[in-house]
DNA sequence: GTAGGATCTCAAGCGTACTTGAGGTCAAGA
DNA sequence: TCTTGACCTCAAGTACGCTTGAGATCCTAC
């Protein structure tokens, strides 16, 4: 096979950045965050083992999803950086990982499904829509806390309409 | 009714901020970039009409999703700022806030279906998984041109697993 | 052994999205 | 009227997430 997939074969910083697509000044920048890891040469260079492809394609993937890097690193938990993640050690991230997104998604999905609710009625400006007017509709709907923050706008369009 | 319902109501900046969980500051910032409007009073102090709460809110949400202010520009469109605005201008507007939602939630929901398949294989560090293997079984399946940034790691585990 | 591209560190700069502070004005109640 | 809190502008500062540049070293191929 091709040696280039040697296990244990470590990647320079600049075949890390070709291959995820990240800058090498971003890398370097991760590092000092302690997002990724590498080892030194002896003439100091860092060599990425290739796991770190993984770590790396998963925080471009979290960044594209407006992840604060904080939340990424917080998000690998215990996913070791010296030696290669066990089975586990993946299984747990992966987990953290959903749930994260899970969030994410259901905050989006909540806004959308009011939006087209919108669609239909314009109600972003009528008094009619219950997303407008939670103490007439959501109340009775037993609707949590707030919607979203649109809930700001609670008190609207009691008598606003023109 | 309560005077503060008033539909030609001008709001302060101090009255916005505290409806809206915005800061005052973050308001005159948003209106240097265009995204809200007021009017002033003689006295050079800032006046919002009631229709601005919605922009805001809609601001802070779009904020959370991480959605950079530029796109929410976009996304508003021809909203009226100066009057308030009508049933189809809202509803316009709906309309391209949905569809920049359902990017955002497209995306995270691939990520989050590959990750839910990893969940119950481990699979982030073993060579079984499609995931991770897109030309034994991605390639199969006719999966489009690279799976999320994950693709970068296209050739990784030919011969790795430890 | 040597040329030259890749890499190193460190400091500074940049874009976004604000906040903070100084110094001054406005407006509403006692 | 007077006071006091809310508001104004403008400049500077902050946090995040990097990039750029200088000056030096590494390392691989010839």
């Amino acid at each position: 096979m091709n040696p280039a997939h040697e296990p244990d074969e470590l990647l320079t910083i600049g075949e890390m950045s070709r291959r995820t697509g990240v800058a090498a000044s971003a890398l370097r920048y991760y590092e000092e965050l302690g997002l990724v890891g590498s080892v030194r040469t002896a003439g100091n260079q860092r060599r990425y083992p290739r796991h770190m492809l993984r770590r790396v394609s998963l925080i471009s993937v979290a960044k594209r999803l407006g992840m604060p890097l904080s939340d990424v690193k917080d998000a690998f938990g215990e996913v070791p950086m010296e030696s290669t993640p066990s089975h586990a050690d993946w299984q747990r991230a992966s987990r953290r990982w959903k749930k994260k997104l899970e969030e994410r998604r259901s905050a989006i999905e909540r806004l959308e499904n009011e939006l087209t609710g919108c669609i239909g009625c314009g109600c972003l400006s009528l008094k009619a829509c219950a997303l407008l007017n939670p103490d007439d509709a959501l109340a009775a709907t037993g609707a949590g806390p707030r919607r979203l923050e649109v809930a700001a706008e609670d008190e609207e369009f009691a008598g606003d309409e023109q």
